[in-house]
DNA sequence: ATCAGCACTTGACAAATGACAAGAAATTAC
DNA sequence: GTAATTTCTTGTCATTTGTCAAGTGCTGAT
């Protein structure tokens, strides 16, 4: 099967060898998902590592009031890991869910231990991606805390402007910390500037 | 010189043998910082990983409006490590600076590379501070996107009460995402309940 | 002891966003 | 192809939060 996919999202993280990286990737495996189909659902224990290829996914949770919260938007090609239920293996709070056609390779708890311990280069891998995602993630918390709506619309519209093409703006809406009739009015508001 | 401090908290989070701590703990070296004093400030190169022993510190950053949004509050005993600039060594974007007085561990770089290509259990250690310092963060960002200023401000009430009788409202306020004239009438509209 | 500055509160008003409802447009199911 | 469902927009009004300015009281420097 081919995996140039992920082969090369470890040559863009990071200096590695080739070698290294095929015998990283050759437990992943592939599969497929249809669109809107829940890759991990709340309460589960996350038993494997993903990494989507291709499509689009989001993490979601349900408030009080039983409203689907948008945590995260997923963008291929990009790892999918609830870290909390995978590493600590405890019940995820999170739903996991395709919003188009995806392709996934996973890999399981046990592959990843094996080269967290045996491979010096893996583990100094498996820690950039964390820094990568707690740095993003303290970005967008910033972003949340100090900027309105506006400017975040406009930043993830600069910064991902195909997700518009692939995911409903009442999803981009939670995600974005709006209700989807704000998202509306600020997005007439953008396009008469 | 005693760290009993940071052994325990070793221990606290993770099944290790008493040797093994000691061991990855006798490279930290004590100092103290008097209250409002910089840790590490903005835009510098993250060299150590600090463990804070005694006291509160907050990491903040300065919005377009020169003002200062504090994106973190620390409260003894715990970690405090830039990610981003200490393991990629970039320079950081927030500043961290002291509430109260402080004192620290700290321990270099040099360090954790060893103990982390070295020790097993270092490195699940490692892995586990990152796991849950990540989904503390996702908790926050959840709660600022669905939560409104009361909410919050009554949750950080409920989990960390100490806060407030260290740590000014101005600097509660922007960590939870209001100004502190908001603060101010959220107190007041909760205390008279 | 005094003065300057800072933290905190409060008031009046403005701006941003939410809640709810209705309708148009797009998508999906059969 | 048609009906049902969902998405998106828009209107009205309420609520939350911000902005600005003033006032009080505390604290720290000299």
């Amino acid at each position: 099967m081919d995996k140039r996919i992920l082969n090369n999202y470890f040559h863009s993280l990071f200096p590695i060898e080739k070698e290294i990286v095929q015998n990283i990737t050759k437990t992943f495996k592939h599969f497929q998902l249809d669109k809107n189909t829940i890759l991990l659902a709340k309460n589960k224990i996350s038993t494997k590592t993903y990494f989507l290829e291709h499509g689009y996914m989001r993490s979601y949770i349900l408030n009080e009031d039983n409203e689907e919260i948008t945590t995260n938007i997923y963008t291929a090609p990009c790892f999918v890991n609830d870290f909390l239920s995978f590493f600590k293996q405890q019940p995820t709070k999170e739903t996991y869910q395709t919003l188009s056609d995806c392709s996934f390779l996973e890999t399981s708890l046990e592959n990843v231990q094996t080269n967290f311990h045996n491979l010096p280069e893996f583990r100094e891998f498996s820690r950039l991606l964390f820094v990568i995602n707690y740095s993003k993630l303290n970005d967008r918390m910033i972003e949340m805390v100090s900027q309105k709506a506006k400017t975040r619309y406009l930043n993830l519209l600069k910064q991902n402007p195909h997700v518009f093409q692939n995911v409903s703006l009442k999803i981009i809406a939670s995600y974005l910390g709006v209700t989807d009739s704000s998202l509306s009015r600020i997005r007439k508001n953008v396009s008469k500037m």
